[in-house]
DNA sequence: CCACTTTGTAAGCGGTTGCTTACAAGCTAG
DNA sequence: CTAGCTTGTAAGCAACCGCTTACAAAGTGG
């Protein structure tokens, strides 16, 4: 019996898009080990086989959405409004970048390095926001209070964080991040 | 007391310890996914069936990891040592616990609620240490700051992070710390 | 001593995983 | 048209996973 035919176009970059769309969006939502390839080609559309040939294997996915991800906002941001941004974007949720970074926590030595990449671009940007001599630890220590920030909010689910406004956290946020940036001794 | 028997062969209770142990380790070192009932039973030196005789599953076992693990801090230190305390052991790494607790990200539903009333114990606790209103939050937002560090540390392994002197990481943080709690608005 | 329970062991079952293979179907050049 | 490349598909492989089962050995009470 002629049933009717799926008519899909032959895109190759379309699909190459779907599927690292869908793989940013389940490994934010369940990270690294716990998302399978056929889920991430279940969702994007396309058969299974296709995310080998364009991408060689999960971690090499994993990376281009990690290493994809990160860069937009850092170069879209200057670097005094940087905090807090990474906060909004945080909370806010409607960013995931920052939650594939933290989800990143598992996976293999190979993203491993383009998260830690990530990471020192980061750290490096927020290092100009103080001129003292440790600059660049203490700007490790913000970044670690933002990831923090997410951990707990996503991990932890906790109630005051989960339902707080943003703009208060970062209020809240704001004076002590100062005074840690700023503190010569 | 010389009314103990010396040696016995077979002891289950110190065979569920050694289960234990080589779990927290193992769990702390690669999360909950990646590490695998044989590698426990293995490192315990132990048949991987009894760990499902003495815990029922792999995921009771990691809860037990949890639950055991995060509590013995939280009640043996006084609260306006306690951030201090976490950052130090955070830091010097010879405790699992909160590594534990960050490795638990991925972990299931069970997991996840032993993970969060941890989590609002710690936050309780911290509470304490301000009289704000928005209390929680802000022990929130300590807690929040303390788990980012070791993920920064841990996940990342950023360099100035990684070989820095705990006291100069505290010396820095405290005054920060502070701001944030004790800024009444 | 024997019957019974507790502790430890060896083997494997069913299911899932990342990845591969063999092949069909569409597109374009000649 | 058709040859040859690209794009998509169906099926399956080998390895590993959590977990179970069947059974042997050690300890204990009567």
């Amino acid at each position: 019996m002629t049933s009717e035919p799926p008519v899909r176009k032959r895109d190759a970059t379309a699909t190459k898009a779907l599927i690292l769309d869908a793989a940013a969006v389940l490994f934010a939502e369940r990270g690294f080990d716990r998302t399978t390839v056929r889920d991430i080609a279940a969702r994007a559309g396309a058969n299974q086989a296709l995310l080998f040939r364009y991408f060689g294997s999960k971690e090499a996915l994993f990376e281009e959405v990690v290493a994809r991800g990160g860069r937009e906002q850092l170069e879209s941001t200057p670097a005094a409004a940087l905090p807090a941004a990474m906060i909004r974007r945080l909370l806010t949720g409607d960013g995931q970048s920052i939650a594939v970074f933290l989800r990143a926590a598992h996976s293999d030595r190979a993203a491993a390095e383009v998260r830690a990449r990530l990471g020192d671009d980061y750290t490096r940007v927020l290092a100009t926001l103080t001129d003292a001599p440790d600059a660049e630890l203490r700007a490790e220590l913000v970044l670690a209070w933002v990831l923090g920030l997410g951990l707990v909010r996503e991990v932890a689910g906790a109630e005051p964080l989960r339902g707080a406004d943003p703009d208060e956290v970062v209020r809240l946020l704001a004076p002590a991040v100062r005074t840690l940036l700023e503190r010569a001794e």
